[in-house]
DNA sequence: TTGACCCTCAAACGGTCGTTTGAAGGCTGC
DNA sequence: GCAGCCTTCAAACGACCGTTTGAGGGTCAA
């Protein structure tokens, strides 16, 4: 109707089906896969009803293709590989404020991790993909984080929990922001709100993660430990 | 068809009703609001497909009654004020191990506490309903062990994160079970390993919290601690 | 100019959903 | 026995869903 489609295809700037893509994330992100309806999206991509089948195959197609460049753009932010010559408790603390903001910031492409956190509680089957391109090498990089503070006497298993405590804080602000501004109405999570929360759960953390150390271990922490909280 | 219901209402055992409210319960929490059928609810509770229109009125009617009834069962379950003489570390970990049992274990009526994290990542509109009877009260109470832990000297917003960095640990094993048993598939769930859970959670968390306590307190509480782990 | 191919379009299809309908059976008080 | 009420039943209704269809305009090489 409104666009005549005369033009090439790059005229406008976005193809019909980066259109839908685009689209698409918003939608699943906050309505789910199934309550996402594929009327919803073409309207918002400004596409007929019928492009969904034509360039994806189906919904779930659609689906997985979102899902997929959602990962891509999750593995762009991990260049947390250049902080490995800091001290472990500064990685820490950047791994934490990075995953923090990725999860809450209400930034431009932000429905991606929202789509993932619902993927997290209603698997659709692409889940698997995600945990191989994101999530798994994501808490690796936390274990491996977690290990070097609690050195290495420590055994696998409680690096595992003490790296699902630190990474279950993280997500709790994200998965139960509805309880959450509902219990505290005062609660906003702008940049800097997100910054003094990575800030608690770091302290939180890595002062419980001397709970599990050596007695060795932990003298060190500790003047870390302070040292940072003097910066 | 296979009951022919000439017998009185008590004979069988359930009244239509309540069977009714049992299956939702069931199927709700299983498949969530949007995605459960009520031609799946009433064929599990052996009933007609305009039993839920007769009794409930509709399927929201039904869901809300089913989520009041889950608030019950719940607020059954909050008899932790008689711990109240006890000394406020033992105080979380009982509080914390009755959560995560209340969370994780796949026990018979299991269901209310997976339709209630449903309904934290997805409200339908009884969210306000359950923060008011189940959730507040709850979370006041692990506010109040955590307030006698740090002492009264301690703010109340710091309080509120410290209080919020536990329960994520905890709900957290619920929402992402899903991805942590793909990425560790030795994970288990049973009676013995929740136990272990909330051991780690309130070591964790009673260390965690030293970070945020006066002088004073953090003496008094490494005792405790130390008391408690060699019990 | 022609024909193959790509893309878009309005319209409809088959299915499932929540809900409604109206008949029918059982029970209770008169 | 009978009227009134409560409950259950099979069947259908209307709405919405994902998907398919077939026509038609566009581009581009031959």
């Amino acid at each position: 109707m409104i666009k005549t489609n005369t033009s090439p295809p790059s005229d406008i700037g976005q193809a019909t089906r980066d259109r839908l893509l685009s689209a698409a994330g918003q939608i699943f992100a906050d309505h789910g896969f199934q309550n996402a309806t594929v009327r919803d999206i073409c309207s918002r991509a400004g596409a007929n009803i019928a492009a969904i089948n034509y360039h994806f195959g189906d919904k779930q197609g659609l689906y997985s293709e979102v899902f997929l460049y959602a990962c891509s753009l999750a593995a762009d932010n991990d260049t947390a590989k250049a902080d490995s010559g800091l001290p472990a408790p500064e990685r820490l603390r950047r791994h934490i404020s990075a995953f923090l903001a990725h999860l809450l910031d209400e930034g431009r492409p932000a429905w991606h991790s929202k789509l993932m956190a619902r993927e997290l509680v209603e698997p659709t089957g692409v889940l698997d993909d995600l945990i191989g391109h994101s999530i798994r090498p994501h808490f690796q990089g936390l274990i491996d984080i977690v290990s070097a503070i609690l050195g290495p006497t420590v055994p696998a298993d409680v690096v595992q929990r003490c790296a699902t405590s630190i990474v279950g804080q993280c997500v709790f602000f994200h998965n139960s922001r509805p309880i959450l501004v509902r219990l505290d109405p005062e609660l906003r999570f702008g940049h800097d709100q997100i910054e003094a929360l990575a800030a608690h759960i770091t302290t939180f953390s890595l002062t419980g993660l001397t709970a599990f150390m050596p007695a060795r271990e932990v003298r060190k922490s500790a003047a870390a430990l302070k040292r940072a909280n003097h910066a």
